[in-house]
DNA sequence: CTGTCAAGATGTATTACTAATTAATGATTA
DNA sequence: TAATCATTAATTAGTAATACATCTTGACAG
């Protein structure tokens, strides 16, 4: 169950170059409108025009920039930028990140995710089923492992959503992975949790009884516990 | 409110090359797997490898193929596809396309806009409710045009994830889109329609007046009716 | 004021080459 | 025999120098 965490090609001895650049330009450092200076850029990260060019195509083809002859290579506006691609979500949370990025991811979770277990009730295979038991046991089994935590809570999120047997949802985990995974960075280190597997439980048990109302209400209810967690930890941090 | 339809740079000579190795790779041609000989490629397209490479440098950022050297570069599996990419998922539509495509951005569609409804009604700023009424008027001044009335309706669902405030939601538009032109194409040719505006206006009136339960009953009444339409375009081709 | 055309800047493409990576193979050793 | 390590070969990654194509600007003509 285990994938590829990022989509573009980041092997080879320059492949951090896209990184270093998209990072750049979701920190704010090269605003949009900017245009980039690809002299200067290959000057400073060593690497030749054709290498450069490479990674300018990757951020082209994540809406990021844009060359246009004569004009230059520009960063577009945000507006346009692939903001449901993972890489793109990933780079933004490098370091001065908006952290009013983690409460929109959640909002579309908070969409996406009740909807999706009412699918799922109606849907669910037998193979579904048995893998979001699986996920169960991986949480039951992670207890005292903050990283393995949240990977089994990343395993049920993604079975969920393989349980809706839409394509597209599925591939709304892009979206939930960097969000849980932010939220658990940031949850972890308060006081020890509640055991999260009779939540999650409940929601397996209403997809396999096939009730998609019982289900979204479990769900909900896992919702609302994350918000209650992130406030917590955000009172204690000095209510920012 | 117009905006490139491409995100990838399509300019240049040699501009088609990604688009070429894409549909083929979405239309099933070439299958998940496979390895793609390049040299065969670089000869039929007639394009220089760099050329290519820049091409598979697209593709690879959006999930479609990865490069390993000694392996050679090879279709990824369609899971690790960025099927929430607008690119692909316009490519998907060329040719021998799965016809329940459609069918999966409508439930996404049906998942998103409704919830996206009763945020707009509680988030909408006078510039979010002009820009609809202003998709209405473009909606009603479209009447007997198909093109128009087809890009007015696509105005006024950008204008609606707009009002949601939240840019990951706005970013939903892609999805929206292109299922937006493909219902839209497949549905003229019946009869003429009825008017539209007056089902969208209640949509606007109910954000107007801050009344999310109406905004959403509206809305999931639009829903219904796309599925109608479909479903009676369907039902004279022959039931498939 | 408007349309046309030329100049030049800049991205786009080509070529030919070297370097790095790694699966597979075969040799060596416990 | 079985495990390990070095070699090889295939293939992508990266470099560099040069030529091509195209877009924008601005001058000029109508």
């Amino acid at each position: 169950m285990r994938r590829a965490l990022t989509t573009y090609a980041r092997r080879g001895l320059h492949g951090q170059t896209v990184e270093v650049i998209a990072r750049r330009i979701l920190a704010g450092e090269i605003a949009p409108g900017a245009t980039l200076d690809i002299t200067a850029l290959q000057a400073e990260l060593d690497v030749s025009l054709t290498a450069l060019r490479e990674a300018l195509k990757v951020l082209a083809a994540k809406g990021i920039v844009d060359a246009r002859q004569k004009r230059g290579t520009f960063v577009r506006p945000r507006a346009d930028w692939n903001l449901l691609d993972g890489d793109v979500i990933r780079w933004q949370f490098a370091e001065g990140a908006d952290p009013r990025l983690l409460d929109k991811l959640h909002e579309v979770r908070s969409i996406i995710e009740p909807a999706a277990v009412r699918l799922a009730a109606g849907r669910a295979t037998d193979d579904d089923l048995a893998a979001l038991d699986g996920a169960l046991d991986e949480m039951a089994a992670a207890k005292g492992r903050p990283a393995a935590a949240v990977a089994a809570d990343l395993s049920f999120h993604r079975a969920l959503l393989a349980a809706t047997h839409n394509e597209l949802l599925e591939r709304m985990e892009v979206v939930m992975e960097t969000g849980l995974a932010e939220r658990d960075r940031l949850v972890h280190g308060g006081e020890p949790h509640d055991d999260p597997v009779p939540s999650h439980r409940a929601v397996v048990d209403a997809i396999r009884a096939r009730d998609a109302t019982a289900a979204e209400t479990a769900m909900r209810g896992l919702l609302e516990k994350a918000v209650r967690d992130v406030e917590k930890v955000r009172g204690q941090k000095g209510n920012r």
